[in-house]
DNA sequence: ACCTATTCATAAAA
DNA sequence: TTTTTATGAATAGGT
């Protein structure tokens, strides 16, 4: 080629590299083209430059057409990841479809078990659901029962324990008022009673405060008293 | 090239084709390879033949990771379409994630349903399960007892007509013994009696045959007897 | 597949 | 970059 041979090695004179680059990469183009046209063949040529510019040149109006019959002749592996993927995609159909009829599933029955779309049972169902929910109800209020006593134990001891409190500060106090009437005797009499104010709040707090949380409903119930309230007479498996 | 230039149409000669496109093809792939090594850049290089042969350069090791930059340096398109398929994947994990937690939420709402894992629940949530149970088993017991009653009232009515049709058939047997008896008297006796035959069958199938499907437990109390079974006698709402 | 006359491609210089 | 020019490379057509 031109004036002297040239080895196959990089160039290592940067002009010289792009100006080479430039009229070989114009001629390839248009060998590629020759080719393509005079042999009837398909082919898609892609150069990069050092700099990362793109050149390309296809036989055909689309590159990609070319780049997606060489895949296919080519890579059967990837044909393979394909295939895997899809079957896994499949996969995942699959189970989503299983999983929403499990939902529909679940959906019905809790709706039968509060006693809805009832319509489409029969006679023996019903009476399955029936004994279901007969037994699960005697489980539930077995255990709200227990928790109820737990709860009222709970309070009792607390009333207990706090009542003692109650009357150990009440002992204090007149121990205290009996040492000031005793004092105020020796000296003038002093105006303010403090003995009221000290006996009446303790006795508020024992009822108001003091709860330990899920409580609604029963604190009316089981005042200073330490009787059980009348629903607990009942059999506790009723 | 050569003696005597070539126009650039495809040559019609099919040996000449498949000469030229042999030689031209090693040429195109021997500059190929030359401006990669020369001018340091990414080639790659497909060529199908017009019977389907591949032939490829490639100045890197892997073909793909050229074919592969291309398409990241060529194509927004591409990258678009991957991106939306990879959204539409991510939301599709993200429903199915949904969906295996409200399977959890049923699941769980069920056994709590059927007095299972009760456990975990306080007080309030156990009044409000017992109370959602209580309403349930009112339905289900009316539901129930209505199927009932109605698969009672239509055995009734089929009994009824059964044993209209029991008499009506019983009639005309006795009417015609009575004809055979005359013709009996009249000639000589004939030792065949069939009238118990006649008799005992329809009574047999009454109450054996003739239930149309979910009638366990029941056939057994309605026996030819148009009484109300004793469950019926307890108030429907129980 | 090889030969060879010719045309082409292109390195170096401008 | 492109053009010029001198030269080697590529190759059409024949063998």
């Amino acid at each position: 080629m031109g004036r002297g041979r040239v080895q196959l090695k990089r160039i290592e004179n940067k002009i010289n590299r792009q100006v080479t680059f430039s009229k070989r990469r114009s001629g390839l183009l248009k060998k590629a083209h020759e080719i393509s046209v005079l042999c009837d063949a398909e082919v898609a040529l892609i150069v990069f430059s050092t700099k990362g510019k793109l050149f390309e040149y296809s036989s055909d109006p689309c590159m990609e057409r070319i780049l997606e019959r060489y895949e296919r002749y080519s890579y059967t592996e990837r044909q393979v990841d394909a295939n895997n993927d899809q079957a896994s995609n499949e996969n995942w159909i699959l189970e989503h479809a299983k999983l929403k009829a499990r939902v529909e599933v679940l959906q019905r029955n809790q709706r039968n078990f509060m006693g809805e779309d009832l319509d489409s049972l029969s006679l023996k169902e019903l009476q399955n659901l029936e004994q279901q929910l007969d037994s699960a109800l005697k489980h539930i209020r077995t255990r709200k029962n227990q928790l109820m006593y737990e709860s009222i134990s709970g309070l009792q001891k607390k009333d207990k324990a706090l009542q003692e409190q109650n009357n150990i500060l009440a002992k204090k106090i007149k121990e205290k008022e009996k040492a000031l009437a005793q004092q105020e005797q020796q000296r003038a009499p002093n105006g303010v009673d403090v003995s009221s104010v000290l006996v009446n709040q303790p006795l508020e707090s024992l009822n108001v405060g003091g709860g330990s949380g899920d409580n609604e409903g029963t604190t009316t119930q089981t005042r200073a008293t330490p009787l059980l309230p009348p629903w607990m007479l009942r059999p506790i498996n009723e």
